[in-house]
DNA sequence: TTTGTTAATGCACCTAAGTTGCATTATATT
DNA sequence: AATATAATGCAACTTAGGTGCATTAACAAA
């Protein structure tokens, strides 16, 4: 691959993220731009939007891939190991601007981390008391 | 379903484990017991043993499912939260005896969590100093 | 504006993890 | 030994994700 050029497929695939913190999944994304994006394309843009820093994703807890457009983050790179959160009720996904400090573990150098987190979100939360 | 009984696909599972705290994926287990075990009797196995709290399971970076037999487990049910370690020079998983402490999160109810940690392994740390 | 280069896309096909239905086998009970 | 049913094997399926290649679209140079 020589120089990157700009194309609708990123453009909308940024837009649709726009500056929300919730997550996606990939299969969601593929159906979501099922007859203007090809699921192909889907899967490479992602990946190229995750190379550029704009874009991280994590792995779910049923083994899918999420992603998000984390603007809240800690550190400056997408590699930082900031928490995600999970809602056990309506399955949304969104990245929590949190920073957990990694614990020393005896005889093993640990250089990254995943965390996720299961619970209510907070519309699922409030609407109990409805 | 009715009342278990003991089979030797059940027995054999748990002698793998045996007293290790090393996880080991189900891809794996379904390769070491060919020509023993069907692959969906694997599966069968391994959700059975689960649900009677001698196994437990988590999804790794990969998306590939992992389980141990965890013995230092803090609490005494198998859905506590202790973390896992992935070596990422020799891809070996292991349970960490390790109590992390779930933060508060605003407008959100935590119930459950997954911690993943990644790094080296001692052996992998000791075979740099040879 | 047109042309040439090549990055980006679509499409068809593939791979592999995990699941399901059903016939067969093994275990326990009487 | 006969019966009931849990456990297993097998084949076929589902689906997330990836690959090779022909086609299309973006951009630079003329």
């Amino acid at each position: 691959m020589g120089v990157k050029r700009k194309t609708k497929s990123v453009e909308l695939m940024l837009e649709t993220f726009g500056q929300s913190k919730n997550a996606l999944t990939v299969v969601d994304l593929v159906k979501r731009f099922e007859g203007k994006m090809n699921k192909t394309t889907v899967y490479r843009v992602l990946e190229r939007l995750e190379d550029e820093g704009k874009l991280h994703s994590f792995t779910g807890k049923d083994g899918l891939k999420w992603v998000a457009k984390c603007h809240g983050c800690i550190s400056s790179n997408h590699t930082d190991d900031h928490p995600h959160f999970q809602c056990n009720d309506c399955g949304i996904s969104q990245c929590l601007s949190l920073d957990i400090s990694i614990p020393k573990v005896a005889n093993h150098k640990i250089e990254s981390a995943n965390f996720l987190f299961f619970g209510q979100c907070e519309q699922c939360l409030n609407s109990y008391s409805e």
